[in-house]
DNA sequence: TTTTATTTTGATATAATATATCATTGCCGA
DNA sequence: TCGGCAATGATATATTATATCAAAATAAAA
């Protein structure tokens, strides 16, 4: 049994709940995103489903695959570094409530998945109501620098 | 004297200021895209250039252009559409003091560039640090529905 | 159960975005 | 004017992503 397979499982779940299918290779590919335990090109993804399995398959279908478990929120694109990373709540029952602030370490391949305050995401949604937008997005991308490459550089000055 | 005059001025100071040069190509770049009034893709960008000049330029230099106005905030690059705009501040001396928040509209080529509330800045800081992470990004993209297409889609409910 | 749709996947091609590398040009100071 | 450095040109190629049509698998209808 793989550290994946109760998040594999809860994924099941939410697609039996949304009346989709989780097919087999949809399962693949989540299943190494998830156990891959951060951001991967989507090639990167599909070397090592590849890896994985007896059958190979395309690129395309990655990018299909991707797609489909982005629109489920199974899956994230990080858009400034064209990755992809399970969300960090699949296992949640909470409906993926509350708007995702990514933390990405720019020495580092650590990603991290936090909830935006609602507050500050509040002010921001007022900034932008009164240039006259609404907001559809949900997920912010910071860039930054993780604990321990903090820590690290710190060592080093 | 075309529309973007004033601010390639501008941009010259701050290049001056900062012991850098604007070069001609550099400076053609910069004004095509301000006079394009949006954000534009490295390709685009490079096709208006080269028709509006005599000697054309391989693809190569847009991107080795864009990265010089980028390190000097006279461009941002929208990391969500892989596109490019000019930055909204070039013309105004307050130092780039704020960071942005890029508003995008999904559903036409409008982009705003706004300033991040500085409350909710620095309460999305804190979470990241409580997380462990400093941030040093200064750029957030959200996407949404610019004051125009909202009002067309209103109508046609 | 056979047939008919529909969804998913495969296979292939190609587009769009971006970087690597080496050669050439032009500029500026010694 | 020469030597060095920064900028650009030229070319190749890597990386990311989409388009399209065919085949297979699954579900729905008859």
């Amino acid at each position: 049994m793989t550290p994946s397979t109760a998040l594999i499982s809860a994924a099941e779940l939410r697609c039996a709940q949304r009346g989709v299918k989780l097919t087999e290779r949809r399962r693949e590919v989540l299943a190494a995103l998830i156990e891959s335990g951060g951001a991967l090109s989507a090639y990167d993804l599909l070397d090592r489903c590849n890896k994985r399995l007896k059958k190979s398959m395309p690129a395309m279908s990655i990018y299909r695959i991707l797609d489909f478990l982005e629109s489920h929120s199974l899956v994230h694109k990080l858009n400034s570094k064209n990755k992809y990373v399970a969300c960090a709540h699949i296992g949640c029952d909470h409906q993926h409530f509350f708007r995702s602030q990514f933390l990405i370490c720019s020495d580092c391949p650590t990603v991290q998945e936090i909830n935006i305050d609602s507050d500050a995401y509040e002010s921001m949604r007022k900034s932008a109501a009164d240039a006259g937008f609404s907001l559809s997005s949900t997920q912010l991308e910071f860039t930054g620098s993780c604990q321990q490459c903090s820590a690290d550089r710190g060592q080093h000055v």
